[in-house]
DNA sequence: TTGTATTTGTTAGCAAAGCTAACGAAAGGC
DNA sequence: GCCTTTCGTTAGCTTTGCTAACAAATACAA
């Protein structure tokens, strides 16, 4: 298992191999792991773009249209899109900016909220039922490895939420 | 969060409770990461999902037009399409099946290899900079967290390689 | 061997999601 | 008071996803 360790300094190649190999292992392993859970979303009735959307804006509290199209990698045209289809099913609402008179904030509606949360329950009850094979021990690994991983996320660039895969 | 079942082998509350957090912070972890490392993907020129679906065959060797839109959770006729446009330009190749007369093989041209060898490492790079400023320990727990990912995803169903998200 | 059923991929046609370009409204700078 | 910038929307296109229908090949029963 790990073979990660002290066997060269910092900037040495072995090392350089070493963090390549665990790069590329949990690379791999992060995409397998939410393609399994993506087919959970199915349930919730909602399409993948509109669900992450809804996710950003449940979890990161009311936000700019520009912010969240930031936050989905996604031009604000297409945002629009996807606010209107949200507003219309009343599981967002739009309101104009307090400050700034261009800006419209996004903000979860009660309905909202609680779709979301039941689907993403749906998705780490798939998830926490396979933990039930784990040790202690193994628990603790992912514990403290979703961590890690959410500090790599946050390193170089200015990521967001989103439950969409 | 909704208390998911007691269908886990130890199935103290407590236990429950620190699978489920533990579920939902790696679900989270896992999310984010990908999502930074996404932006990479532009540099290859080639949308999501033919990226993905180039992934696949990349690395699952010649498969079925079937088996491809299985693994990328799509139906036949979407990938169909998809593979049409990544034939149009020269990264796959269609074949047909040599036991089977009703079913193509997909297979990776040299400039498909190329083309998605030269992108995961753009994304692989990325991450592994960022693991440049861990520990070995840290590196270790990684490791051991990536192989423990691929097992849940391979769990309790059946799921395929790709490079999207 | 003939005839029917099943499987596999494609085509046709529709809705959703992505983009760029162009535009109106609101802030900000001078 | 203009001019510029920023923000969101609208318009129009391509790509991606679906279901339904279909043709070809295989599998199987009689």
């Amino acid at each position: 298992m790990g073979e990660a360790s002290e066997t060269g300094g910092a900037g040495s190649p072995a090392a350089d191999a070493g963090r390549e190999a665990v790069a590329g292992a949990l690379h791999s392993a992060a995409v397998h792991l939410l393609r399994r859970l993506r087919r959970e979303d199915d349930a919730s009735g909602l399409s993948a773009p509109r669900l992450s959307a809804l996710s950003v804006v449940v979890f990161g509290g009311p936000l700019t249209l520009g912010a969240l199209a930031a936050a989905e990698q996604v031009r604000p045209p297409t945002m629009t899109r996807i606010v209107s289809a949200l507003e219309a099913d009343g599981l967002v609402q739009r309101e104009p900016g307090p400050r700034d008179g261009r800006v419209t904030l996004v903000r979860a509606t009660p309905a909202g909220t609680r779709l979301l949360l039941e689907g993403r329950d749906r998705r780490t009850a798939v998830l926490a039922a396979g933990l039930g094979a784990l040790t202690g021990a193994e628990l603790d690994v992912l514990a403290r490895a979703a961590a890690l991983m959410e500090a790599l996320a946050r390193g170089s660039g200015r990521g967001a939420a989103g439950t969409g895969g």
